[in-house]
DNA sequence: CAGACACCATACCAGTCGGTATTATATCGC
DNA sequence: GCGATATAATACCGACTGGTATGGTGTCTG
């Protein structure tokens, strides 16, 4: 029904705007504003594009907004997949909550989390969203449990560890980065809150993040 | 300018709803949708009452939503005073992180923090909102610090320990369960949470909570 | 009872929400 | 050049937003 962006041929009048640019755009307005705070107009107007233009090329609100979590996920969030590849269980933590600490106080970029306070509360009307954010969470954690599980098999995690707490314990101190972030906390400040956790682990893990890989 | 309803003279005819009932209600309203996600129709729905009653009593929606974060901090959050009024360092933290994951996961009602949810991202219309949030949670984390400098001149907490990192530490867990609520962790999870937390902390803490006091 | 007062209910306000129909325009294959 | 196609721009849609004017209603004081 839709028409969509044919791949290959170009047939037609060629598209002026760049779909990944204004993508990014996108991003950046639903990472400040959330889900519901950022309207089609602050969203046209960063993207610089027309309303017509927006749904001919993304679908709607809510299928830009999924757009704009998968791009954020593939390449602000981009360090967790290798994080999760570090070869022990302490490099794999300092890694991540080093990273989640980085990535919510870059420069230049809206603080926090997109996936945490995209749309943590919201009227009903955006309910989808909201289950969608949980979704992901949900498996962002049941992955560091799986990475922390293997570990524990490996010996380099003592076998009395509790991998689902553990993970519960890692992605709770994140997701309170996040807030944390939103409400003005610098690097240094998630820095020391990410040494104070690391220091609940029951393996050392460190106080300088980055001693391997 | 505004008429006000006046204290102790009964003059005119008497409001037919009580407004801390009311207040109440508009708070769970609030808790469970986030300012900008419960609309004026939700919250005179939950509340019984009509726009122009509720504009007399309340001021407006802003002012509402003050009121019944006040309500909720006076509520739903009154263990925090005394949490921090504990005999020692220990109690103190031990009670704040079990007080807030108990909170956060009551029966019956919302889950997660008013404070921390309620605002977090917004739209520019409701910037007043998200920074009186901010200022707040700012507050809590303050008070905290003070309470630990406090023990640390006591003794019951190392010298070299750092209040102001640990509290930041505390309120970043105690924001991240909030988030781990809403996004629907049960009370076993948040308790398993503050277990791992209190193991950051430079003294014992104690697995069971409610050792003293 | 007379009158003042403040409540309640209805109906309404301008503005904005997400989403679209319509029309004009630019580029293709032929 | 010509038709087909897909874009862009404008103008618009009904629904809903927070907020309010108006008129009827009930309770008080004097």
């Amino acid at each position: 029904m839709r028409r969509g962006h044919r791949e290959g041929t170009t047939v037609g009048r060629p598209r002026e705007f760049d779909v990944d640019d204004a993508l990014q755009a996108a991003l950046r307005v639903f990472w400040k504003k959330g889900f519901e705070g950022a309207s089609l107009t602050d969203l046209t107007e960063a993207m610089g594009i027309t309303r017509p233009s927006l749904y001919a090329a993304y679908g709607n609100k809510e299928q830009l907004f999924v757009k704009a979590l998968d791009c954020f996920q593939s390449t602000c969030l981009g360090f967790v997949e290798s994080a999760l590849a570090s070869p022990d269980a302490a490099s794999v933590l300092r890694n991540l909550l080093y990273g989640y600490a980085d990535c919510y106080t870059a420069q230049g970029e809206p603080r926090g989390s997109l996936k945490t306070n995209g749309a943590l509360v919201c009227s009903e009307a955006s309910e989808p969203v909201r289950c969608e954010l949980v979704r992901r969470r949900r498996e962002d954690e049941a992955a560091l449990e799986r990475r922390l599980e293997r570990a524990r098999q490996e010996g380099d995690l003592p076998k009395d560890a509790d991998p689902a707490a553990l993970a519960a314990f890692v992605m709770t101190v994140a997701q309170g980065m996040s807030v944390q972030a939103a409400s003005g906390a610098d690097r240094e400040t998630l820095h020391a809150v990410v040494r104070t956790a690391l220091r609940a682990m029951p393996i050392s893990c460190g106080d300088h993040r980055c001693v391997t890989t």
